[in-house]
DNA sequence: GGATGTAACTTTCAAAATGAAAGTAACTAT
DNA sequence: ATAGTTACTTTCATTTTGAAAGTTACATCC
């Protein structure tokens, strides 16, 4: 009756929610991404209880994505850092922020991307890098990769591509 | 002591995550972009008790992102297609499915992204969709948008822009 | 026509995760 | 000496997750 472990699956997706997959990771990141560092910060901007956001953090430390480092050692005191990993998890917010902002949020956007050249508003979308084209259900597809296991092997095998809409 | 409700936040993210926060969702949004439909085909794709995934089904339908379709009355069937708002959530996915590709196997990748015209392996990066420039830590930033609520216009009050490092 | 099979669940119940409240430790400031 | 700050930990109730078994409504085989 464990909760069921994904770090052992070959996907991508099962293997990025094992890592920030609970209830408050992503929250976290968000706010470490927006300059928050301190426990008691994280705790006002989210409104976790300190057992939550202590299991949390210490979650996302061994999941690689937050550093804890001491800032002062009189008072002990320590701050979480965004590690290279961590911050290599932006794009997923940008994700998240552009799908929320668009079809979650009726009334408007609350937050906005806006480019540091221009200060204009900027709204994003997913492109190959090769052709600059963006990636939309039609002009792409997923198949297996050179390191896919048996199962997803078989859950590609007779099918062409991903967006298979009617077999 | 109920989970918190994220509903109610103004923050695009946290919208997205009272939609499919959940453990399953979004594996099980994943298996419906690549065609599963019906109960049994994502109980053993996922391995998930049935109960689980009644209920992931459930609110997945409740949240607008899967719709329930009967397809035979005579013994009463029913599938679950994607809508369009389920759809529309492909970009997070893809996301997800980069950075767990990128970060997270070591040993290569288990599944890839092709383009449909050439068939070639493509990587998939964020684009600003005016000017096509690739969005970097250093390039945009986070600013409060025409919706913003108190609490997002505090959140940057003071503050320059999101990825503020050392202030 | 009784037995078996299939699809899509529901029910029951134990274990694990979440969350509220209060308590603790190590200082610092007044 | 008292109060305040930061970063937690402990305790315990409520919720959620998950395993196993049972259910409903047919279809098919012999």
């Amino acid at each position: 009756m464990k909760r069921t472990d994904l770090s052992t699956w070959a996907c991508p997706i099962a293997r990025s929610l094992n890592r920030v997959g609970e209830w408050w990771s992503i929250l976290i990141l968000r706010d470490a991404m927006s300059g928050l560092t301190r426990f008691d910060e994280f705790e006002v901007s989210l409104g976790i209880a300190p057992n939550m956001l202590t299991r949390r953090l210490s979650d996302l430390v061994g999941a690689g994505l937050l550093e804890r480092v001491q800032y002062s050692s009189k008072p002990p005191r320590h701050e979480y850092m965004l590690t290279e990993l961590g911050w290599s998890f932006r794009p997923i917010l940008l994700a998240f922020v552009e799908w929320g902002s668009e079809q979650l949020s009726p009334e408007g956007r609350a937050i906005q991307l806006i480019d540091q050249a221009s200060g204009r508003p900027a709204r994003i979308g997913l492109v190959d890098l090769e052709t600059g084209q963006l990636i939309t259900r039609e002009s792409h597809s997923i198949v297996p990769g050179p390191a896919a296991d048996q199962q997803i092997r078989q859950r590609f095998a007779g099918r062409q591509s991903a967006p298979a809409g009617n077999e």
